[in-house]
DNA sequence: CTATAGATGTGATATTATAACAATTCGCAC
DNA sequence: GTGCGAATTGTTATAATATCACATCTATAG
């Protein structure tokens, strides 16, 4: 099990990269990677924080685009089904998946303090879960699986 | 791993027993287990599903109590630091516990179709997650584990 | 070219949650 | 019993999150 999110990376590389893979991925599956969609998800690769909607909104609107909510609910809404982006329950808040294209169970561990999210795997927590389900009979569609704490930055701060 | 919260049981005596246990825990712990609090409990256990702040808010008015949101997220706040209740961070709402009294980590299996929420045991589920955030140097605080899908009922109805 | 499905623009509104401050209650020291 | 202090409750207002509804635009398959 390992996890990522807190080590220091390459961030332009970074972005660019999962942009473009995003945009492969796109044209395979044949889904369309419009501007609003490229532009949200390049903000959401940048911050590399839990953002609400409200606050991707308003970087949009700083953009020209239009400012109204469900610009940003959609934008969030593609990104999430085609797999690119997360959200974090415990915050109601969004973030940028950090390795597209493996197929995950992701598992967040986030930041209480800075808001710092890091993503592990969670397949075993899965595998756990499913094997309680089966026993009651429950059919189990969707895992959420968050911890909150301290990242290693905050504790260091505190 | 057990579940529970799908089977039949009996439900006058589950709302009284646990009833009676919370108002022993805040008696050794000196809470105040006050009218607001005791009735708002009472209410999630009778429903043993997940309710919205708002839904518990709206019987509480109908009981003549005050029905100012407040009075409904107080009353909750109370009842989940205390561990009689849980928020179900998916669904922004909230449930009784239901195995009350047994120091536990819940994960919960939350039916979309009629809002049924059973708890399952997940320690074993934390020590995973425990492993994977220790190697990268962070620090647990809470974990939310909910696995959303069907329960058997809605399985057999579909 | 044009019908159509998907995407976007826009205004209104629903849902979830908290801030702020006044009024009350309750335990407890005196 | 009186009065102090802390916790609880009452109440108004508002913030934060999310969706609905419907008009308009755009790309593209036929």
């Amino acid at each position: 099990m390992d996890a990522i999110g807190f080590e220091h990376h390459d961030h332009a590389t970074c972005i660019a990269s999962t942009l473009r893979l995003a945009e492969d991925n796109c044209a395979q599956r044949g889904l369309k990677f419009t501007p609003v969609r490229r532009r949200s998800l390049e903000i959401l690769l940048r911050e590399h924080r839990a953002m609400g909607a409200y606050d991707l909104l308003a970087v949009l609107a700083d953009d020209g685009h239009s400012a109204q909510p469900p610009v940003a609910y959609r934008a969030l809404d593609f990104l999430v089904t085609a797999g690119f982006a997360h959200k974090i329950e415990r915050l109601n808040a969004y973030i940028a998946c950090c390795h597209l294209g493996s197929d995950h169970t992701p598992a967040f561990l986030i930041c209480r303090n800075c808001r710092a999210v890091g993503e592990a795997n969670a397949s075993q927590v899965e595998t756990r879960l499913d094997a309680a389900a089966q026993a009651v009979g429950f059919v189990i569609e969707r895992t959420v699986v968050e911890a909150e704490g301290l990242c290693p930055n905050c504790q260091d701060a505190a």
